[in-house]
DNA sequence: CGCTGTCTTGAGTCGGATCAAGATTAGTGG
DNA sequence: CCACTAATCTTGATCCGACTCAAGACAGCG
């Protein structure tokens, strides 16, 4: 659990690491391409749940994720109080939003995975009462607010689509809620990793084995399930013994779905939309 | 805490009482005319936090307020999952979203009190992830789809409004969050007892005395907060113990406002909007 | 090979849950 | 106005899931 208030939150403190990281980073991403760039526009993967584009919009939406950066992990992308200059599209990589306690306790309210959007809700009118921070190195796009607005006009079915992500954006912090107010340790891991399973099988990241790539820590996890780290790791390893899960190197196997689901309580119905 | 799963989400069943508490709520509510019924319009003075309206603008929300209908507590305004015809408008009386367990475990969600609109989210492309319940006996006025959608087209003001105590609503969702996964149980009480306070005086729902009408049972309670019955009513106690509310009748009475607000970490900024 | 994150493990404690009665209070009916 | 009833609030005893503190074990990287 991340107990210090300053502005790393990916882990404490990435020291004098960053150029390392960055070594890191693309020799893991490497040889050439960031690994996730080959696949298919995140965002309109994931819009295309909602909607049908035409080879237009299509074309549209890419154009927004070809100007990608490269960002290293625990950097914020926007921060509590400040208003953003932009909204940022996550084109791989993980993030997190999040609220810091005064005596640096922190609760992780959503996470962000490829072809989120971060900030749309703050336009002209409204300031950030939360922060988002990288979970792993990433790849993020920049849309300004004009031309976020711009593309809504021009394109209602992008319109509509984003919308019904924001629909389901709230839906799940609800599931978040309950899942902190009425499950114990156990179900609000198992909830967390059958809810990422669901959400990362709609852009397209699932291995072929069903796996899925976990970039994120016991702490972090810790941060999430308004646990404490030592009982998550303790948890984690009740649902390894009972052969619900497999999690090592920052990917995760859920042996048993239909068990794991039972055990949760996970209905998947919050991420989906009518019509 | 409430573990049936029926209905009715006010009280174990109001059994074969509706007659009798229809008859309450008349005397209770009575001399002629519905107490809150002589004040201002709760969504006007709601969404004049934001922007100032027009006599024009007022005059067409006064409308949607007048045909408001008495509703006895514990009654379902939407259920998850079956499509809502109508929006509900709350003009007296307090509801909440709440989702269910299966094993009759019940999260509240969010607390909605006068002016506060219930399912504006689900248009023509969503269905509720979630039921929403009266608290007690409310006054209700429905609004159709078709006619929000009129009146955010003609007034933009009023659309910009809405949409900021959207975001508002959101924001609130997220403190929750952070209030269960980080506080214990008499900074949880103590945050939900602050937040009321400001939202309630936004709308002039405050007593002079600084108190306020909390038609909450400790069961409510313990279901906002995500602690059994018997917990709350201990903490409640400590609460009292020290001297920081008083509650008692359905009343409360927060004694020392800035030590409550510094026991449970409580920032109103989440509350609030720019411009 | 040594660092630094990260993960594990153990022992002890505590906040909050559970179970089971009572005590109040408010609404109902006479 | 009083007795009856059902909700609601209180209290006590006991238990357990999760927290705390403190070390040690790995693993990946420089």
């Amino acid at each position: 659990m991340i107990r210090c208030i300053g502005a790393s939150a990916g882990g404490t403190a990435s020291g004098g690491g960053a150029l390392g990281q960055r070594d890191r980073h693309l020799q893991y991403d490497s040889p050439g391409q960031p690994r996730i760039g080959a696949q298919a526009n995140p965002l309109t993967t994931k819009l295309e749940q909602f909607v049908c584009f035409t080879a237009d919009e299509i074309l549209a939406l890419d154009r927004l994720t070809n100007t990608a950066k490269f960002l290293l992990a625990g950097q914020d992308l926007i921060r509590e109080g400040e208003r953003p200059e932009q909204i940022s599209l996550i084109v791989s990589g993980m993030a997190c939003r999040y609220k810091l306690l005064a005596d640096g306790r922190r609760q992780i309210l959503a996470l962000l995975i490829p072809g989120d959007l971060c900030e749309v809700e703050f336009g002209r009118f409204s300031w950030p009462d939360h922060s988002i921070a990288l979970l792993g190195d990433a790849l993020i796009s920049s849309v300004s607010f004009a031309q976020l607005a711009g593309l809504r006009v021009q394109y209602p079915r992008f319109d509509r689509a984003l919308s019904l992500s924001e629909l389901i954006e709230t839906a799940t912090l609800r599931e978040w809620l309950l899942n902190l107010g009425q499950r114990n340790a156990m179900q609000r891991i198992g909830h967390l990793f059958c809810e990422l399973r669901v959400r990362l099988r709609a852009i397209g990241h699932l291995h072929d084995d069903g796996s899925f790539d976990l970039p994120i820590n016991q702490a972090v996890l810790a941060d999430i399930t308004g646990l404490t780290t030592v009982h998550v790791n303790r948890t984690l390893q009740r649902l390894r013994a009972e052969g619900l899960i497999e999690l090592k190197q920052r990917r995760l196997v859920i042996r048993q779905p239909e068990k794991l689901v039972e055990l949760c309580g996970f209905d998947d119905n919050y991420l989906r939309v009518a019509r």
